[in-house]
DNA sequence: CTGAAAGCGCTTACAG
DNA sequence: CTGAAAGCGCTTACAG
C-alpha cells in the first residue's frame, strides 16, 4: 500500500513490484516514449531492430499501457457503457456475451450495468459510468429519464437502444417488434385452438416492451372477438417465483383460462412448474408460452413453446454499429430490426 | 465525430454538446479548479456560499469529473477486475450482482469478464484489464498461468480468489470447501439409501472447483466401499444439454445406478428433464442431486436436492475484504470459510 | 524512421 | 478557506 517512494532505480521489493511505465520501457530499449508508443500502436512505423529491442523491453518489463493516460490524452476511451434490466436472465446472457465478445476483439473493454428495470437506476448508473467518457453506450429498451438524455447528448457518443423498435430512437436502435411479437404468439395460440389465453406480464409500467408486448395481446384479442376480462392480464415482477404464483390464481379464474401466455420464459418455467406441481397437465389442462428461448426452454418437460429472440446477432448487430458509428462509415437506418420467431413445442 | 474545434468560448451546437471539463465550472462559479475539486470531494472543506455557487455551476453544466484523469493523477484507479468462469450461471450471477452493488455503493466500478473455464483466457483478460491498473481483482479458483501470477503481482493490487479454499492463495481466498461439500453430499445419498452413486463432473482438468469435488466424490465411495467404476464419475462440458445427454449413457450403464450427483444445477436440471423424458421416475428410479442452488431448483418438479452455495455472502465478503485492504485495515485470515449446506429436496 | 515539445483533465502537496 | 505550481503517463502534431 506504501507508495511514497519512487525512486529511479528501483532498489527495494516494493519498488520492484511498481507497475513499468513506458519511460521504463524506453529507457532499456535506448529510445524516447514517442518510439514505444509507436512501436506498440503502429509497429510498420518503427525500424526492425528498434522494434526488436523495444519488444524485448517489453517482455522484460512486463509493461502494459496505462489505459487512464491513453484515454486522457487521446481523447477517446475503450470502454463501452452497457445497461441490461437483469444479468439474472439468459436471454440477456446471450447478448452480452455477444456485446463483450465483439468489443474485446476490438480493444474495448465493456463496462456492464444491472438497472433492474428503472430508468431512475439506469439514470444513477450512467452518472457514475459517463465519467470514464465511454466511447460508446448500450442501452436496453428507449425509457429514459430527461437527465439522462442529457447526459447522453453531452458525451457525443454513438448509443445503441436495443430490444425494441422505437419510432425515435436516441441514436440507432436494435432489436424486434415486442408489439408484433406478442400479436402473433397471441395469434397463434388461438390458430392451435385455446381461446380463453391470459396474458402474464411484468409489472414495469414504464418499460417500452412491456407496454408494447400488452398492446400486441390486446390487438389479437380484439381482433379475435375474445374479451380480456380484468383476470386474464396479470402484472407481476421479475422471477421464477412469479410465474408459479400465478398459476393459483389462474385456476381459480372463470370462466376457466385455457392457455397462459408470459411476457418471460423466466415467468413460462415457473407456470410451467406450478402448473405441473398443482397437477394441471400441459397443454391439455393449460398450455402455457413464454417469451425468449432461453436454454432450458427446449430441455424442460413439456417442452416450451416460446417466442424466439436473436440475442446473439443483437449483440453482433449492436456492436458492429457502435464500431462503424465510432469510424464514421456506418449508413444503415436508425432502426435495425432483427425479427423473431415463434417456436412451437410441447406446452401449446 | 469531428473534434477538430476546441474553442474557448463554444459557439456551434456540436462545440455546445463537449462535455464540461473542471475548469468550465471552475470558470463558472468564479473559483479555480483545486477548490470545485475539494468542493466534489471534501464539501466540509469549502466555505457554504462558494459550495452553492459551484454546485449550481454543477448542475448548470451537467459536470462529472473525467474518471480517466482523476486515476492518473491520483493513481489509483475507480476500476475493479471480476473474472468469472460463465456469466450463463445463476451462481455466479448471484455474486457478481452482490459484488457489484457492494462495490458501486463505495465508488468503484466493476469491469466483468468470462473466462470459459479456461487459464489462458484469464490470462488474455487479465492483461487487456491490468492497462486500467484495478485497484483490485477478484479472481474465480487460485488456478492462474504464470504469467497472469506476474500481472497480479505487478499490480500490487489486493486480489480475491473467490469459490474455494487453496491452500497457498494469491493474497485472500473467500469460499467453501468444495471437497468437503462433494464428500458431504455423496455420504448423504448413501444415508438416504442410494449405493450406486455415479458423479457428473465438469470436464476442465485443470480447474481446482472440478478437482477438488471429484477427490471429495471418490473419498466418500472410498470410505463407503463402494467401488467406483469406470462409467461412474462422468466428465461433461458445461451446459443443461449435457447434463441430458449424459443420461442415455447412464440408464445402460451396468450393474444400475440408482443416484447421479452433479457437480452443477445447470448439468442436473439437464440430467432431470432427460430422465423425466426417458420415462424414469425421479427419485424412484434414479435420484439426482446438483450443485449450486439456483433459483430454479427449488421450483423445479420434482425439487431439486442439491449443495446450497452461499453466493451473496462470498460477494459481500469478498468486496468487504477488498475495500478494507485498500485502506489498510484488513485483520482477517487469509482464508474465509463461508460454508456451504445440503439442501434436500424432493429429486434424492 | 525518430525525437522534443506540449498538453489531456484532473489531484497532490504545498503556501498563504 | 483558497490558490499557484507541478505532474500523473501517455499521444498528438509537429520538425528533422
Amino acid at each position: 500500500m506504501s507508495k511514497q517512494s519512487k525512486p529511479d532505480m528501483p532498489e527495494t521489493d516494493q519498488a520492484t513490484r511498481r507497475i513499468a511505465r513506458m519511460s521504463d520501457v524506453a529507457r532499456l530499449a535506448g529510445v524516447t516514449t514517442m518510439t514505444v508508443s509507436r512501436a506498440l500502436r503502429t509497429p510498420e512505423a518503427v525500424s526492425p531492430q528498434t522494434l526488436e529491442k523495444i519488444e524485448e523491453a517489453v517482455r522484460s518489463t512486463g509493461f502494459i499501457p496505462n489505459y487512464a493516460a491513453r484515454s486522457l490524452v487521446s481523447q477517446r476511451s475503450q470502454i463501452i457503457v452497457a445497461l441490461f434490466p437483469t444479468m439474472m436472465n439468459s436471454v440477456f446472457s446471450g447478448t452480452i456475451e455477444e456485446l463483450s465478445r465483439q468489443f474485446l476483439a476490438n480493444g474495448y473493454h465493456l463496462l456492464l450495468g444491472e438497472t433492474s428495470f428503472d430508468v431512475e437506476v439506469e439514470e444513477k448508473l450512467l452518472s457514475g459510468f459517463i465519467g470514464w467518457r465511454p466511447a460508446g453506450l448500450v442501452l436496453t429498451g428507449s425509457e429514459h429519464t430527461d437527465y439522462s438524455r442529457k447526459m447522453l447528448e453531452n458525451s457525443a457518443a454513438p448509443v445503441v437502444e436495443l430490444w425494441n423498435l422505437p419510432d425515435n430512437p436516441f441514436d440507432v436502435a436494435v432489436g424486434f417488434s415486442n408489439r408484433e411479437a406478442a400479436y402473433r404468439m397471441t395469434m397463434s395460440l388461438y390458430e392451435w385452438g385455446y381461446r380463453r389465453i391470459a396474458f402474464m406480464n411484468l409489472h414495469y409500467p414504464l418499460n417500452d416492451r412491456s407496454v408494447d408486448r400488452s398492446a400486441g395481446y390486446r390487438q389479437a384479442m380484439a381482433e379475435l372477438g375474445v374479451p380480456v376480462t380484468e383476470d386474464m392480464e396479470i402484472w407481476v415482477p421479475f422471477g421464477v417465483e412469479s410465474g408459479r404464483a400465478a398459476i393459483d390464481r389462474l385456476t381459480t379464474a372463470s370462466p376457466r383460462i385455457d392457455a397462459l401466455f408470459c411476457s418471460s420464459d423466466t415467468l413460462a418455467l415457473g407456470a410451467l412448474m406450478g402448473a405441473t406441481r398443482a397437477g394441471l397437465r400441459v397443454p391439455e389442462d393449460l398450455a402455457i408460452a413464454g417469451f425468449g428461448d432461453v436454454e432450458l426452454a427446449s430441455s424442460v418437460v413439456p417442452a416450451l413453446t416460446t417466442v424466439g429472440v436473436p440475442r446473439a446477432a443483437i449483440g453482433r448487430e449492436s456492436a458492429r454499429i457502435i464500431m462503424e458509428r465510432l469510424n464514421g462509415s456506418y449508413d444503415g437506418p436508425p432502426v435495425v430490426d432483427c425479427g423473431f420467431t415463434i417456436v412451437r413445442r410441447e406446452s401449446a
